[in-house]
DNA sequence: CCTCCGAACTAATACGCATTAGTTCGCCGT
DNA sequence: ACGGCGAACTAATGCGTATTAGTTCGGAGG
């Protein structure tokens, strides 16, 4: 009675050898059907039948390594973060670009292997070779800014397909999909200047993140366009909360400014502060003052008005990134597209006050 | 010119086979030295230093799917949902389960690979089969209440590693983690019991899932254990909104019943029934009636005072799935536990006014 | 001097699948 | 009656690693 190592190690997981005795034929033939037979091996279609019954009775899944190991590919993509994928704190999750990437990825035929990278209490985080993991999927999304740079590039170099999920220019050859913040920022400029405002100014954190230099490209680029460039001002702050006071903003509207712009980040400072100094100073959105925020919300004031800007299509931006990977995959064409994001009207900027 | 294959097809990534060359040895101590040498095999100092300086020379890095295929286990375990898609919403429920499930695993040393329902390629979502594709995976979590019982127990009886998250005792042999809601609910009425209430009510949906009956238990036992079983009463309402009224309140109130319990469901229809039944009524909880909630309050009346009542420790509930997994993985030994809830203070109880 | 032993390695094989180069068999043509 | 040919399959091999069963060699013991 004692079985072979075939029923017991593997779980009863069965293998196409299994099949194939069930089916009466060999191991190949069970490959050919099963695989779609695209070497054009003349095949019976009673064979075939047979063999698509054998499958399904005994349950078979092809094993993924060793598709991939037969230089062939799993139908698996990988998503990668250097973060929890599922933070505890749920204010910057990447859960709405899995959403998109999980229904892209159906879409397309792929599963996802998540790749627990480096979530808290997993082995060594850094350790080196922890993105090698990856290769066991035919390509890997990647997100977040703290991926390290060598080991990724060192995947690039070899060939392997992935994509970024925001923009990633230091890398030379690494496909990414981002937002297009200039575009969005422009618009939201524009939708102000529409409404009369004539001086505005856009309150930045001091880094240099694309994501920051982007929007500020979009701010003046749409406000030069307006006739406005020397209305621009930008504020970079480092303690949104300490500098962006009342007092400051009393002194910003006494010289004609009628409309201040918040950058979206990670913690929202840069637009809380906009929000407690104009209460701080008595004043009103949008009868007294203009607000515009280029970006969504932080989660906690979501019960706010909403701010009049754009969204983010973070789900969209997931989808594009599994389509920039399947499109690597297939084609080996790498295409880093520029997602459009949304303008969001919001309720917090009108028309400039007549003086 | 024409080079091997050895630098074209994996376009320069080592091999053990390379390193082993470099270092004058062969394959297997490469694998020996690289691997921990945990068989045993005597191997000389000088050898694994010329070896590992080899290997690192090269830059090699181990192919997962080789490692896995060798291994005869790839390290994956599967996560089941038969929702069409991942939830949009980062409040649903589904989304603290997999908190837990990414960093017990991420612990473990697993990965995970995401199935839903309608993954298979766009092809139909129901169709049958569509759970055998989670044998990719070494092991696999399932969670929700609508997978079809008849697929899932083929799998067990083939002695798939399976772990249902919730309770789930209709099928032998499935492992399961649940929440304890006897005791939590138990504990709630003890609570209510101790500030003095005689007379209670519990407020749940009419069908017999067992997280409902569980809970109909702890709040009938814990009512007899106080001495107070023939004030228990239970109400099971089909629409809650049209059965809890702020008249039928009033009635309950005027045979003495102190204090109203509701059962948390998917909807929170109880729970919303009867804080608009008290409100209607002109009452005021704590001060005229209490009020429990025998779960978490959904996600929109987050702003309204904390409900007395207990929390469903998802997060944990992932975790304890996972541990179950690896159990039945690595033992064999099926282990279905029940994890706690936490009690939950809140606002909504407090004594009973004296009449 | 031959044997035996342990130290230090290596050859061989399995893992599960895909692919290439056959092999077998029935039948047609001359 | 025999070569040939296509249809229908299969044997053999490779992918890169882990593991098991050897093999070689120098020296100690009898």
């Amino acid at each position: 009675m004692a079985e072979k190592q075939s029923a017991k190690s593997r779980r009863g997981r069965p293998r196409q050898a299994e099949v194939a005795r069930l089916a009466g034929v060999s191991q190949t033939t069970v490959s050919l059907v099963l695989g779609g037979n695209k070497q054009g091996v003349a095949l019976h279609p009673d064979t075939c039948a047979r063999v698509l019954a054998a499958a399904r009775e005994l349950g078979y899944v092809p094993d993924p390594a060793a598709r991939r190991l037969a230089a062939a590919r799993n139908n698996l993509l990988g998503v990668f973060s250097f973060t929890a994928t599922f933070p505890t704190a749920v204010e910057h999750s990447y859960y709405p670009f899995l959403v998109g990437v999980e229904q892209e990825a159906a879409r397309h035929g792929y599963d996802l292997v998540l790749f627990t990278g480096s979530s808290s209490g997993g082995a060594q985080a850094a350790s080196p070779g922890a993105l090698e993991r990856v290769r066991l999927a035919d390509g890997c999304l990647f997100l977040g800014r703290h991926i390290p740079a060598g080991e990724l590039r060192r995947l690039v170099e070899h060939g392997y397909p992935a994509v970024h999920i925001g923009r990633r220019d230091e890398l030379d050859n690494l496909a990414w999909v981002g937002a297009d913040y200039v575009e969005a920022s422009a618009e939201v400029v524009r939708h102000l200047a529409a409404l009369g405002h004539r001086r505005m100014i856009l309150v930045r954190e001091d880094d240099d993140a694309p994501a920051s230099t982007d929007r500020e490209r979009g701010f003046r680029e749409a406000l030069a366009d307006a006739g406005l460039a020397d209305a621009a001002a930008v504020v970079r702050a480092a303690d949104p909360a300490a500098e962006i006071t009342a007092d400051w903003l009393r002194g910003r509207c006494a010289e004609g400014v009628t409309a201040f712009v918040a950058e979206e980040t990670d913690t929202g400072a840069a637009w809380r502060a906009l929000l407690a100094a104009v209460e701080g100073a008595g004043l009103h959105a949008p009868s007294d003052v203009s607000l515009a925020l280029l970006g969504s919300p932080p989660a906690d004031l979501a019960d706010r008005p909403r701010p009049t800007g754009f969204d983010i299509p973070r789900t969209e931006l997931g989808a594009a990134a599994v389509r920039a990977l399947t499109a690597l995959l297939t084609t080996g064409e790498t295409e880093s597209p520029l997602v459009s994001c949304a303008f969001r009207p919001g309720s917090t900027a009108g028309a400039a006050p007549t003086r």
